[in-house]
DNA sequence: TCATTAACACGGG
DNA sequence: CCCGTGTTAATGA
């Protein structure tokens, strides 16, 4: 497949054929594999990825060194950090990780400025990236604030097993933990009451989902 | 009350 | 043996 097939298959619902065809000119394809950690805190960012395949975790450091998971980009997703980062030439605030291998089309600074005020398709992208990331944001932190662990955690299951089109999570329960910002033990017996429950079966390095 | 920390046993690779 | 897991006891918010 082409790039300009691959960016309409994405894309094609939303950009007009021009914007397409002046994207696929200008964009540069960068794959990357799970694990990758794709930005990183402090780092000035050069060009606006969007995503063509796969998933990608945006996840906010603490200052005592813990972890949380902010959201999930998938597929004809942006960066809404990014979006701020190119235009303020500001550092990034987040760290974004690989959840598992994909593609990212990079397009340069330049070009996206210019098409803001170019192309309606695009402008309005952009406007809606930054709105769907700001709802992200706010369930996040309704997460955090009024929800418990166990809601969160089984939140936590649907949306991995969504980004990763499976019904079994390859994960441990301390990088579950992690990434909620929690410990071990806690995940565990959590893990293990869903399990009673019957939702889940938990194996070594993996959990299936069943509901 | 519920999370965290530390500690320990178990078992599979 | 090492790592992931399951559990408990002590401590703290």
């Amino acid at each position: 497949m082409d790039l300009k097939e691959l960016l309409t298959e994405t894309f094609g619902g939303i950009f007009e054929a021009e914007l397409i065809e002046e994207l696929a000119h200008e964009v540069r394809l960068q794959s990357f594999q799970e694990g990758e950690v794709l930005i990183d805190f402090d780092q000035y960012i050069k060009s606006m990825p969007l995503l063509m395949a796969g998933a990608i975790k945006i996840m906010r450091e603490d200052f005592d060194s813990g972890e949380l998971l902010l959201y999930f980009l998938e597929k004809g997703d942006t960066c809404a950090m990014t979006l701020a980062c190119c235009m303020g030439d500001k550092k990034s605030e987040i760290r974004a990780i690989a959840e598992n291998d994909g593609l990212v089309a990079m397009v340069p600074v330049m070009k996206m400025e210019e098409w803001v005020g170019k192309y309606r398709s695009w402008r309005a992208f952009v406007f809606e990236s930054y709105n769907s990331r700001f709802n992200e944001l706010l369930s996040a932190i309704d997460n955090i604030a009024f929800k418990h662990m166990d809601q969160r955690l089984i939140d936590y299951l649907e949306e991995t097993s969504k980004v990763n089109n499976s019904q079994t999570i390859q994960k441990t329960h301390q990088e579950i933990a992690n990434e909620l910002n929690s410990s071990r033990v806690v995940i565990s017996r959590l893990l293990k009451a869903l399990e009673n429950e019957g939702k889940i079966i938990l194996n070594r390095n993996n959990i299936e989902l069943l509901s």
